[in-house]
DNA sequence: TATTGTTATACTCTATAACTATA
DNA sequence: TATAGTTATAGAGTATAACAATA
């Protein structure tokens, strides 16, 4: 699939084929790459249910923890409070969870899933985690186990501004 | 560092600890995560250099790629030919990279880097090189050679749409 | 007619300041 | 006064359409 390599001309060589040699000795590089895989498979993986990444990561926490505040929803998935409120809005108007007055503290809301929501969020788990056994598919168990590791070696190793 | 416990209040207990139980489960998750602090990182890395992680990658291909023209570079980048433009017009101003007309095609544009440009890059790899070798030091040479080869595989096996 | 670089534009994500209602 | 949720807004990053020059 190669072109025909060009002529030489003066100082100005023809480039056929980009080499990415310098940029290929670094992680960053890959792992860029890797996650841009696993994000645009899992953007499709999710659109049958109507879910974008964060509005899925959402739901799913807000599942797991019911009666959790916007804020601690918020730390949780490293994005700022007012960039929640559309997504919680979003999850609400389709009925897939609710907003509950704290009684005792009335300034706070409680994120709670509805029976849809919680089903919802059952078979888009069940998606997602078919999508990336896929994704996974080539690898043994032993490379499935390292990745884990480094991930979460590089994550502690890490300074403290990571959004 | 935890809170105190609180009281349970009919339907509603207070949530002191959001739980990612589920979504911990997911390579995604982890490799985000991993790619959030990489980037961070990065781009603390290459302030002191005037350089973005965008800007950066664009030179050092310029360097490995003498005359490379525009849509080749963005083809390389996963950008688009526009988005590259201004861009190219930050390196060309500062004078780490020159645009040349082809002779043979006066369409296109040849990009060079300039002696600076090639300078700058060098400093810029090497800080980069350094700021990875922190991130991973604490993994085994074997576990670090590994790791390149999974992200690689997980590329392969993804779909068509990257960006 | 097709391609290179460019302009204009729009849409998403992300980040900050400031408001309201409560505490 | 401080905090939870909200509004408005501004800045990146990313995507498409259309134009001029050239092939």
């Amino acid at each position: 699939m190669r072109k025909p390599a060009s002529k030489q001309q003066g100082n100005l060589p023809r480039v056929d084929q980009v080499s990415d040699e310098t940029l290929r000795h670094f992680l960053g590089y890959h792992v860029k790459r890797a996650y841009n895989v696993i994000r645009s498979d899992l953007q499709r993986t999710l659109e049958p249910f109507g879910l974008r990444i964060i509005t899925y990561s959402a739901l799913v926490l807000i599942v797991d923890n019911p009666g959790v505040r916007q804020s601690q929803l918020a730390d949780a998935l490293s994005i700022e409070r007012p960039n929640l409120v559309v997504i919680i809005d979003e999850l609400e108007q389709r009925e897939l969870i609710v907003r509950e007055r704290v009684p005792t503290d009335r300034r706070a809301h409680a994120l709670k899933a509805t029976l849809a929501g919680r089903r919802l969020c059952e078979k888009a788990v069940k998606a997602d985690h078919a999508h990336e056994a896929a994704l996974l598919s080539g690898l043994s168990e032993k490379d499935r186990a390292l990745i884990g590791k480094v991930m979460a070696r590089i994550e502690r190793a890490g300074g403290e501004a990571t959004t």
